[in-house]
Parts: C-alpha cells; sequence; structure tokens
DNA sequence: GCTGGCACTCTCGAACCTCGAGTGCTAATA
DNA sequence: TATTAGCACTCGAGGTTCGAGAGTGCCAGC
C-alpha cells in the first residue's frame, strides 16, 4: 500500500528533522517545516495515521514522533534525495584519495580514515582479496650468509623477506632453487604445499641446509596472509559525539564490538550489489549493532578483489549525505584500483571521478 | 620532611582502597583494613593532617579522603609494594609475545593491544626507528613493460615495488638503471636526493622515460618512511569502562586526543631512563591528559631503535600493576629484539630470519 | 476534508525534604 | 601527651512534589 504524496512529504519533513536535532519531532515544526499550505491539525491526523502504520512512534504521550527503523527504511527507499555533493567536496575527497594511494599496504585504513573524517562517524574498512598464489620467485644473491626471497603475487603486490644464514651458500645454489621453486611453487595455493612437495623439493636440489624448507615456509606465510582479509575500524571516538551513546554503557558495548576484527568480517558476508546498501537498526544482524545503523559501499580492487568501506552510526544518522561520500569514495577508488591492471598508482596520474550521482 | 611510619601506611591504604572502589575513603574504613591497633578517630586526625600537607583531599566537607596527585606521587615513589607478577602471568606475557615476534611488520601495534588487554587500559605503542639509508638497489625484469625494485635498507628491512609501464624497456635499460642507482643513491638521505641528482641520473643512464623518476621518487618515499615513527593507540574503548569517563565529553576530549598519532609523537620525547615512568595528572604536558595518568617503558629495538609503550587511564589508576607489566613487557621485548642476537622466531629450523614481509 | 479551539497527558526541571555517611571538636582516659 | 568515645554538624544522594510547557486527540464548525 503506497502512501499518499502527502504522507510521504510529511514523513520526509519528520526525519529529516529527526536527523537535525535528535528531538521528536512535533505538529507545528512539520508545518511551518514544509510548504504543503495547511495546519498543523491536518498534520497531527497524517502524523497519527503514519503512526499507526508503523512508520512513526511516539516516545511518550505528548511528545512529538521519532521515526521507526520501518519509517527510517520507507525514507531510504522513497523518499531520501540523493545528495548532490558540491565540486569542493567531491575534489576534496580526489584529491586525498590520490594522497592515499601511494601507500597501498596501508590503504585499507587510510581509506577507513577518510570515510570517518568526511561523514563524522567512525568507519570501518575491510579488504577481502581472492584467493592469491605466487607467480615468480626471484632471490637475490647478496653475500654468502645473505639473500632476499621477492615473491611476485597472482595479484600483483610483491612480497619479500631477507634471509641470513648461519652457514655460507653458493650463487649457484640459489640460482638452482630460484629455478626450482619457479618450477614446483608457482599459481599454487596454500595447502598444495605439503611436507611432501618440500621434501622432494629439497632433494632435488640437493640442499642440506633446509633452505628450501625456509623459502617454503614463506610462501605458506604469505599465501595465508592474502587469505586473510584486513579489517579495521576508524574514529570510534566519534561515536561520542552523538547524543544517542551519551549513556557511556551503550557507547562501551557498541565500541568494544566493533574494535574486534572479528566481528568486521561478518559484515564482509553482505552484498551491497554494487551500490550503497544501508542496514537500519533491527535489519542488523548482529545484536550490538540493533540500534545503530551501518551503511556500506563496495569497491573493485581489481581481480575480483572486493574492497567494503563502511561507516557506524545511530538509527537518527545523515544517510543521504553518508551514502553519496561512501558511493563517491567506492567508485573513485574502484576507478584507481579496478578494470584488471592497477596502474602505476601515485605518481603522475590524476584520475578525476565525477562526484554527481544524481541519476538512477 | 618525610611522614611517620603511620602517615604513610595511611595513605597507602586510602590510595590502595580508592584506586580498588573510586570512592572517597573514610577514617572507619581506613581503620578497618589496616593493622595499626588505632581507632578511627585516630585516624582522623592523621588524615586532616594528611589532607593539609597535601596529599589528600576531600570532594567536600562531609565525604571520605581521595589522594591528591601529589598524594599518588608520594604513593608512586616511595609507598607502592612493586608487584611481584605471578608465574602464570609471566608466562602468558611471554607465550604471547612469540606470537606477536611473528608479524614483525605489525610489531608495534600488536604490542599495544597486548599492554592494553593485560592492563585494561588504553594503551599505546610507538617505535621510532633511527635514520636509515638504502644499502642497496635490485630491479627485477619482468616483462618489456614490468619490472620491480628492490630495496634492501640499512636496517635490514627490505621494501620494494612493482612498476608497470606504458612502454617497452628493455633489459639493458633496467641492467643499466641498476648499476647507475646503486652507484649514486646508496648510503645517502632523503634531502641529499635532489632534483639535481636524479637530473644527472637521468643523463648518465640516457633514460627518456622518466624511469629515474620513477626510482628515485620510490627511493625518496621509502627514505622518509622510514624516518616516520609509527604511532598507534589501542583499546581506546576500555577507557569508557572507567567510572571517571563517566561524562561522555570528558571521555570524547581524551579519545580524540589520543587517536591523533601527532599526539602521541609528543610523549615519544619523553624519557622513561630504562625503566618504567609514571605521570600523574598534571605533570603531563599536555592539556588533555591533565587529569589523566600515563604509564611509560621504553625497550630496545636493537641498533640505537627506542620503542615505546605507554598506558593511559585515570589517575586513580592500579600503578603498582601496571607498572610491573609494562616493565615486564618491554624487557621481554628488549631481550628479543635488542643486543643483536634476534632468536628465531617460530619456524621451526635453526636458521636466523631477520626481516619483514612488506607489500607494495 | 480542513481548521481552530480546548481539555488532557506527560516530561522536565526546580524546589524541597530526609537519610546517612563522615567529619571536626571536645572532654575523658591511659 | 597521645588516644579514644561521644556528639553535633555538614553535605550530597535520592526521593517526592509541583508547576510550566509542549504536544496530543477530539470535536464542532466552516
Amino acid at each position: 500500500m503506497g502512501l499518499s504524496g502527502r504522507k510521504k512529504k510529511i514523513l520526509a519533513a519528520v526525519v529529516e528533522e529527526y536527523i537535525r536535532t535528535a528531538e521528536p519531532v512535533g505538529s507545528k515544526t512539520v508545518a511551518q517545516t514544509t510548504d504543503l499550505g495547511c495546519s498543523s491539525a491536518t498534520i497531527r491526523n497524517e502524523l497519527a495515521e503514519l503512526a499507526s502504520m508503523g512508520y512513526l512512534e511516539q516516545p511518550h504521550t505528548s511528545a512529538g514522533r521519532v521515526p521507526t527503523p520501518q519509517g527510517y527504511r520507507m525514507y531510504v527507499n522513497e523518499l531520501m534525495q540523493r545528495q548532490k555533493l558540491s565540486l569542493e567536496e567531491t575534489e576534496e575527497i580526489n584529491r586525498s584519495l590520490n594522497e592515499k594511494m601511494r601507500e597501498l599496504d596501508k590503504l585499507v585504513s587510510n581509506v577507513g580514515a577518510l570515510a570517518s573524517s568526511l561523514t563524522n562517524y567512525p568507519a570501518m574498512a575491510i579488504a577481502a582479496p581472492p584467493p592469491a598464489t605466487i607467480k615468480r620467485f626471484d632471490l637475490i644473491y647478496i653475500d654468502a650468509n645473505t639473500f632476499i626471497i621477492v615473491a611476485m603475487m597472482s595479484n600483483n603486490s610483491v612480497k619479500n623477506k631477507l634471509v641470513h644464514l648461519p652457514v655460507s651458500v653458493g650463487q649457484d645454489m640459489i640460482q638452482r632453487l630460484s629455478s626450482v621453486f619457479n618450477a614446483n611453487f608457482t599459481d599454487i595455493t596454500e595447502e598444495r604445499i605439503t611436507p611432501l612437495l618440500i621434501r622432494s623439493t629439497e632433494r632435488a636440489v640437493d640442499d642440506t641446509m633446509g633452505l628450501t624448507g625456509v623459502i617454503a615456509s614463506f610462501a605458506i606465510s604469505i599465501l595465508s596472509e592474502s587469505q586473510t582479509a584486513e579489517a579495521c575500524i576508524t574514529g570510534a571516538n566519534r561515536l561520542l559525539a552523538q547524543p544517542e551513546f551519551r549513556d557511556p554503557a551503550k557507547a562501551h558495548a557498541l565500541m568494544s564490538y566493533l574494535s574486534d576484527a572479528e566481528h568486521l568480517h561478518d559484515l564482509d558476508a553482505i552484498d551491497c550489489g554494487g551500490d550503497v546498501r544501508v542496514l537500519i537498526g533491527p535489519e542488523n544482524v548482529a545484536e550490538e549493532l540493533r540500534d545503530s545503523s551501518v551503511v556500506l559501499a563496495s569497491y573493485d580492487m581489481g581481480g575480483d578483489t572486493k574492497g567494503l568501506i563502511g561507516v557506524v552510526g545511530p538509527t537518527r544518522m545523515d544517510y543521504s549525505a553518508v551514502a553519496a561520500k561512501l558511493s563517491l569514495i567506492a567508485r573513485a577508488l574502484s576507478e584507481r584500483l579496478g578494470g584488471g591492471i592497477a596502474p602505476p598508482p601515485g605518481l603522475d596520474n590524476k584520475l578525476i571521478i565525477k562526484g554527481d550521482i544524481n541519476e538512477q
């Protein structure tokens, strides 16, 4: 059953006013802030109906109205004007993203920090890589007791490790190890590196010093590391600025929940369908998030890798602004990272991302 | 002017009771918890004197006594029994440190997390590296459009970067670049890499494609990165469990202050004199820390590098337990990292592995 | 169907009260 | 002289009362 045009306008006005002030909204206020030419008495009737339909509720008999989760949902789905970011904001985001791109390995936490400072809510960032394999090994001979392992991964990241040996090794041995590892350890997953494989490799290169084991365990560790999604939360302190968290017990409960990376991974399972996804209050699975809202956006990190940025706040959240900002960040990141081969990041390439998400 | 034996006992009792309960301590309670054979009236007289000496204060006329910062200072300096950790606690710390040592590049944040979870206060960790230089460049030729830069640093860490080119490059060019960079860019600090040097290098290798610039800017970025101290704060949410931060405005102020890494660096300047350093309330320089306390311990990371771990909490902090735990962590870390001999962490082979895993 | 009017309801804050913990002082005691 | 018991006093925490104000629901009239 759809809502009449006037009901929609009134509901939107209540939600927006409540988002702004965090105070229950009365009929008089609505009459003043909207341009429907009718009196507060009429609005009262409409408000009563909206309440009986489940979109609004009253904290107590003689207070104004507050949106229910269902009310927010209606607002987000149908009433909300997708906010247009100003040119300055768009440029600001693009500029700071260009900066963050320089340190790719800190990308996840940096992007989270950016989202948090832009929205003024705690933000989380998660990057769930697809299973990667090693594409290529290089062993750099430094001196008789030292060499560097360099492994290039299928996702175009490169890992390295410096190895010091208590014994001397010849350059020829390093050479042999390199070609054997390139032959036997590339393009395979972690579980394919069995003790059996290591032992047979050891025999093949005539290795009596356990070098094979060192390189193999390095391979195992980077493969397993590349599988575990990175997750972090930034700006948790901003939660305390929200009046709904004036109760320290509540704030503590939510912050503790969020500061456990385990819990963040749960969010990773949520599908954003390419765009921004909003989870309002009880729509969240986790008990601790039941009276907060989460806005998520996923971005393409290239090669099937999906990254996720999200923002947590009270259900009274500025969905429109947050969604617009996250969406822009996500699209800007996708453009920079996605599309197959990662462009040489940071240097001279200046990609401009349009901030207009008004279409749709 | 020294305190009489009885006054010391009473002051210690007040501090400890207040630390335990967060409630002002009355004369009756002191009489019960200490074994001085005297009545509450006598204690009252002593308390009044301790108050007039500045060690205690009364929140209001008819309340118990609360230690002043000066009182805590006296307690920490002279009265506190240096807590002995139980064997289990010691082992627990050693065990989890061994685990953390596997991921050297996350050491800083991991150690912070350990300190925080052990003490139940927010913890910070800072590592200030000594200036490092690049000892050696290797360029790995992948294909006509791709190569990897590998740079070995004077502090034995290794950095790398994958470079994609829009144009083709021959293996000979890579070779030439490699030897020129090894000749001109090793053992120098960041500011010695001038535009002039880059231009002359460019001419020397006959580089028309800006490759020199790419490698040089990589060198600059890893040199500057190696100079900036890493700092992070963990477990900020634990602050909210403390009754003194029941006021969300206070909690917010402190948390915002702490979440800015800039501010953490200020702490780095503080000298711990090899052991644990306690800063009580107004002894802190930063305005925001004026009614909190900070406990710091520094550890030796080897090669002149100093790391710092610290804990923040209300002035009513369990100094004895916190100091004992931080001190143990710091000593354990010094043992593992400092003094040149780093024991092989984790891996079950007899080779000594140093270095870290970097992603670029 | 909309509006103004009106009685009603409920919260919030101020003012007030009481209870109890803890003090400071004094006079008696070892 | 140091300690103690006794007692009057102080002050905050927590409960109660009360009036003001905001907002509602309903009704009769337009």
